[in-house]
DNA sequence: CGACTTTGACCGGCGC
DNA sequence: GCGCCGGTCAAAGTCG
């Protein structure tokens, strides 16, 4: 229930309405298909949300964390991040009854052309607090904690991809028990730390945002708006401290065609929305060779 | 001056 | 037991 796992699995929403994809403009088929994302995006949360519940009331029982918390066991869960390529060394899994383990999700975004600014953004805010060159990667890995720690477990590590220098690597631990920083305070405030990034980052909370980072300017594109109309109904873009709401038709159609351009250069987008378009034209040709 | 980032050192787990 | 490696700490530096 990983929300597309930051936009990993196109297929779904994709696969619903592609053929439209020939009669129409690419900006028109992506408002339609976050029109759909959205309606998704808002039963999914509920689910989500009930769920979380109860899994929420857990970690604040247990939200009071020592300073050693920093070295506690389900940090070094970020071997269960490598486990995205088959499990490694982590310990042995806890018994079924013992405390959930932190959650862990992959995300690959997009990286600009900013090739210093590792980061990426998801509508929270974090701290870095450490960075360290790994072995099977020449490129730094960043470490946020969450800048609601220690109440808030939630790390990430963001890394370039070893083999695509275009794509960061986001891996999110634990999930974060307070809202979206988008959410909770003005619009798009909270976006001024070195983190934040990746589609999806935000848990429960914030299961389809946008975030395209182009020179140091941040825009995040926040699709989780309940309220009818347009899917894209407003954005945030900050430049250092300073942010701009803006809710233009001109406007959105700049951020969908900033969309459109960040999604071309995706390349598990455009082989999920390959298959899927490959698919559906397959099924709407008359088989000329009846089955056998 | 406070908040945040940077970066070298340290710690603990794992494989040999 | 030793060395490697990932993850974290914490002092120093930077910025607004």
């Amino acid at each position: 229930m990983d929300e597309g796992d930051g936009g990993s699995s196109p297929t779904d929403s994709a696969g619903a309405g592609l053929l439209p994809l020939f009669g129409r403009s690419p900006v028109e088929d992506l408002e339609e298909k976050l029109r759909r994302v959205t309606e998704e995006n808002r039963r999914l949360t509920g689910a989500l949300d009930a769920i979380l519940a109860g899994h929420h009331a857990h970690q604040r029982a247990r939200a009071a964390p020592s300073p050693a918390t920093a070295r506690s066991p389900s940090v070094s869960t970020s071997c269960a991040a490598r486990s995205s390529a088959g499990p490694s060394r982590q310990t042995p899994p806890p018994p079924p009854t013992a405390e959930p383990r932190p959650k862990v999700r992959t995300v690959r975004v997009p990286a600009d052309g900013n090739s210093v600014a590792e980061t990426v953004n998801d509508g929270y805010q974090w701290r870095k607090y450490g960075q360290k060159v790994t072995r099977d990667n020449p490129y730094p890995r960043s470490y946020f904690r969450c800048a609601f720690a220690p109440s808030c477990p939630v790390k990430k590590k963001v890394q370039r991809c070893a083999e695509d220098r275009s794509m960061l690597v986001a891996t999110y631990e634990g999930e974060h028990n307070h809202a979206n920083s988008t959410e909770t305070t003005e619009f798009g405030a909270g976006q001024h730390a070195a983190g934040g990034g990746g589609g999806g980052g935000g848990s429960s909370s914030l299961p389809c945002s946008v975030s395209i980072n182009s020179s140091g300017r941040t825009i995040t594109l926040d699709l989780t708006n309940q309220g009818p109309g347009p899917s894209v109904v407003g954005a945030a873009v900050s430049s250092s401290r300073e942010q701009l709401v803006a809710v233009s038709p001109e406007f959105k159609r700049l951020l969908v065609e900033e969309m459109v351009r960040q999604l071309k250069n995706d390349d598990e987008f455009v082989a999920s929305l390959t298959n899927a378009v490959a698919a559906r034209v397959v099924e709407k040709i008359p088989d000329p060779f009846p089955k056998w």
